[in-house]
Formats: structure tokens, C-alpha cells, sequence
DNA sequence: TAAAAATACTCCATAGGTATTTTAT
DNA sequence: ATAAAATACCTATGGAGTATTTTTA
């Protein structure tokens, strides 16, 4: 059995008359019966008692057609889909992101996105960055939102680009002595309880606080660990301790904590786009088009 | 595109080996990679990309292979229902029936069919004979149950056997002077007004009724027709007239009409099952197989 | 008797097989 | 160096075409 037999079972349902179905099917009436016997034969059932004057469809011939109307139907969606999806018009793009990133870098982009390819259905994991680049690397993922950049293991399959960058803001309980500060001098900080991102769940944005703070003559002092940004912030409202976080953190006011520029501002994180060097997803490609160019 | 690509791409997407998968197709790697490339040219798109390896599913390939799959299942369900529905055992049965057929014969029936042969789909339809001796020479329906026998003409194409017999009953008002004779002697009803099924929705039943008065030497007087028995008798109950009706339709006790045995009770009316001559639907073979010999 | 399906036969496209080469890690 | 996909080439199946016969209402 194939496609054309099913597709010929289905026309001459329609017509009830080899010669006129053999016409839509474009081929002549002998071989288009031919077909038509090869597929009963096969099948051992009479799918249409005809002779020279009528063509009747069986009880077998109206099942037999009605499953190969549906699986005709699927075919063709296959080879539709399959070009679409080729043109980035249709499947699926899994994406991966940091917190962080739908305060106000992604959700512009996505809603960008979907609007120009709608048949692409985008499926969303909040995930570390750690957890993003061993995903791409296991084709979990097509494209992450990270705190990059990424290592040099990683950045042989996956290629990065940065997409924005914010200044890290100390962030402090309300009532916290140094909260008056205005811009914040970083070394005012040597001496607090600091609660960080651990390492091991991305290390770029953790190495980066450690940085600051060593520009700044001290080794912060971890007293909790947190994976998520409002976690965090959650934390230094508590009072066990301040943190340093990305600026786009402040735009979900609280007033338990305080959100301070430090002086030296030192250097901003990046937010980058990351992808599988190798892969030539178009919806990927589609997607990184629509992010600014930094 | 054919099936046989589908298959081969669906496999390739599960194995994600050329070998393996030609193995699991039955066939040697070329000719396996063959059809693959065959697919992707019509296609005009990558469904994998693969080197001597590695064998990755493009997104293209995913959607592809995703459609293919279920084009797949229903080509499979074709071939198999059509079997199934060659011996009877799926598919769909279109019965006509005459109201009264439900009183007692048919039930039973239907419950046994439907235990017997659960695939096949039984679409029931309330007809007057009539009705469906048109509907089974149109292919409306697969099966009739009618008050027979049939016309010379309709029997060209009809066959038709007798599954039922039923006594004809007098149905009276319950304050009906006659209703207090049992046996009711039917000469008696000679000056009675009469509620009568229309000649032309089923000659038969309606012809019996006035070779039954012949017999007894009148010719009823009709005052009302109705089509169903049970909107005779509701009629009878009225008071508008009395009314001739199979025994059958004695089972469904009301106590503002009563039925009586004829005096003399004259040949029963027959419950005929009828079908297509031509036909060799083997649900209705099945269907007939269920009835008693008569 | 005429319309239409079936049959007979030819041709060619294509699927599958074997042997071999290429390629990427 | 080796596993595996691609290529080359051959064979055979089978789908489509033309010409013709059979069938039945």
C-alpha cells in the first residue's frame, strides 16, 4: 500500500467512475484500475463492487477511505510543515533564560517574534545559565538567554552575543545603616554579610561580583546562597545580609530594600544570546535577528 | 513523497543511524540513504544533518517526521479497518426500522450485534416501510425492518425475510360500549370511525387493515391518519375512533385504550428485514444471521 | 450496442542490492 | 584508523502508457 493507491481509493469514492477519477489522479483509466486491484488484492477486501455501468463503494471501501482521506492529509501537512519549518514559519524553538532576562530584554523580543512567526511555537524554561549551555550542548535547547560569557570548553559548540548590559546595583534592606549612601561607595560593603549566586550555577555572574569586590579591596563574606534574583532581593529583605544584582532587578519596586549605583560603577554584566555553533535552526536565526545589536 | 519515505524518515528520526535504521526498514543502508536524500530534494529541506558520526533531526525534521508519523498511523488504521470491515467487524451499519420493530424484535438483536461486533458503528434510523424500501434502493440505508411483504418492483432489488408475526388487535377507548366483548368480533366494527396509517407510507400494513374489514364484510371508515402507532393509539385514547394495531403494541400498558383479539383473527402481520440484493455488506450478513428463522 | 472496466503488453522510472569510496573524528 | 554515510553501478519490480477485449444494462 501507498500514498498513491490511498489517493486513488479516495478519488474514485468520489467519482464512483474509474475513467473520470483516472482523469483527476492524471494518469490513464488502465493503470489507475490496476492500482486500484494491487491495493484490494493486498488489502484482500473488495473496496468497490463495480462493472461497466456502476461503481459502488463497499462498507470496506468507505472505511478504507475515510482513514486515507486523514492520512493523505497528514502527508501533505508533513511536507507543508517541513518547508515552513524550513523558512522558520512553523515548528518548535526551545528557549532557555535567566530570570533576569524577561525583566526587560526578552518579552519585547518574544512578543516581536511571535507576531512574525506565529506557526513557531516557542516553549519557555527559566533555567541558570550552567544549566542553559548544557542543555544547548544537549540539544534540550536552541538558543539560551545567559549570563555570559561562557568558557572555553563551552564556547567550542556554542556561540554567544551579548544583547545587553546593566550596571550591578548594591542592593540593601531598608533600614540598612548604609542605605542613605547615594551613589554607595563599594568598599563600604567589605565588612557586610553578603547572600550571592552560587558558583557552580553559573559562574560568570558570581566571578563577576567577586571581581568588584576584589577591585575594591575585599573578598565578600557568603552568609546564604540563592539561585534567583527576587530570591535574593526576598533575602536582603529579611536583613541577613545585601548583595549586588543587575540593574534591570530594580524595576520591580519594593520598599523593604533599596536599590544603590556604586561608586566605581565597575565594569556592567552582559546578558548574551547564546546557540549551537553547528546548528542551522532558522527559527534560531529568526530569533537572533530580532534582539538590538548590544 | 510516498509512504515508504515517511517511514524511513520516521525511523531515522528514532535511531538517529543510518544503519540501525535501514536494518529496522528491512533494507541496506544505501538504498536507505537513497530515499532520505530522495525526500529531503523534494522537500526542498535538511531533515537531518549528519556526517560519518553524528546524525542530528533538523527543527524541519521534527515537524516533518511529527505529521508523518500520525499519516502513518492512519494509512495503517486504513488498511486494518478495511479488513476489519471485510469481515464484518468495523465500520458503519445503517438500519431503517419501522417504530413498532422496537415493541420486541428488535432489541434483543441490536444487543447481541453490538456485543458480537463492537467496532461497527450502527446508526439507527425510525422510517415508515416506505421510506426505506427508497432508502435502501438509494443506499440511504443497509438494512430495513418493514411491514412487508414488498411490491414486485421494489423486489427486483430488495430481498426481504420474515422475522416477525404478530396478530392483529382491536384498539379501543377504554369507555368504548365494544370495549367490554374479548374476543372482540371484527364485524362489529363496521360502523366504527377508524385512525388508519396512510396508504402511502407502507401499502402493506395499511392494506392488511382493509382486507381484514373485506373479510368481515366493510370497508372502514377513516376519520384520522397518523403515522406512528403510538400517535394511533394516543388518537384512540381521544376517542376520535378505534383502530387495528400489531399485538406488539399491546406491551406498552395505558389504561385509557384496551386492546382485543379478533374474532376471527385473520392472517398475522408480518415484520419483514429487508436488504439489497446486490449488496454483500458483511454487517448486514452479520445483522440478518442475529434475527430467528421467523 | 455503446459506454466503461478489464486485459495484454511495452517502456521506463525507481527502489533495492553489492561493491567501493569518501569523510570526520 | 575506523565507523559510517555517500557514491557508483547493476538488477528487477512495478507504475504508466497504448491497443484491445470483455462485459452489461
Amino acid at each position: 500500500m501507498n500514498l498513491r493507491q490511498m489517493e486513488y481509493a479516495v478519488l474514485l469514492a468520489e467519482e464512483r467512475h474509474f475513467g473520470r477519477a483516472a482523469q483527476r489522479a492524471g494518469v490513464r483509466q488502465p493503470p489507475f484500475s490496476q492500482q486500484i486491484r494491487r491495493l484490494e488484492e493486498e488489502l484482500g477486501v473488495v473496496l468497490f463492487e463495480r462493472n461497466t455501468r456502476s461503481v459502488q463503494i463497499t462498507a470496506a471501501g468507505e472505511a478504507f477511505v475515510a482513514e486515507a482521506r486523514r492520512s493523505l492529509a497528514h502527508a501533505g501537512r508533513a511536507a507543508e510543515l517541513a518547508r515552513q519549518a524550513g523558512r522558520g514559519e512553523a515548528g518548535r524553538l526551545a528557549v532557555g533564560f535567566v530570570g533576569s532576562a524577561m525583566n526587560v530584554t526578552l518579552p519585547p523580543v518574544l512578543r516581536a517574534f511571535r507576531a512574525r512567526y506565529p506557526g513557531v511555537e516557542v516553549v519557555l524554561q527559566e533555567l541558570t545559565s550552567a544549566q542553559q549551555i548544557e542543555l544547548l550542548t544537549a540539544v534540550g535547547i536552541d538558543v539560551g538567554l545567559i549570563r555570559g560569557p561562557v568558557g572555553w570548553q563551552a564556547a567550542q559548540t556554542v556561540a554567544t552575543r551579548v544583547v545587553a548590559r546593566e550596571p550591578m546595583l548594591a542592593v540593601l534592606h531598608a533600614g540598612h545603616p548604609l542605605a542613605r549612601l547615594d551613589p554607595l561607595p563599594l568598599a563600604r560593603l567589605r565588612d557586610e554579610a553578603f547572600v550571592l549566586f552560587p558558583r557552580r550555577r553559573g559562574p560568570m555572574f558570581h566571578d563577576l561580583i567577586v571581581e568588584l569586590a576584589a577591585g575594591a579591596g575585599f573578598e565578600p563574606r557568603v552568609v546564604q546562597e540563592a539561585t534567583r534574583m527576587q530570591s535574593i532581593i526576598g533575602l536582603v529583605a529579611t536583613g541577613i545580609g545585601v548583595s549586588l544584582v543587575p540593574g534591570s532587578e530594580a524595576r520591580l519596586r519594593r520598599d523593604d530594600v533599596v536599590f544603590r549605583p556604586l561608586t566605581p560603577p565597575g565594569p556592567p554584566i552582559t546578558l548574551d544570546l547564546a546557540w549551537r555553533r553547528a546548528d542551522s535552526h532558522p527559527g534560531v536565526r529568526n530569533l537572533r535577528a530580532l534582539f538590538p545589536v548590544d
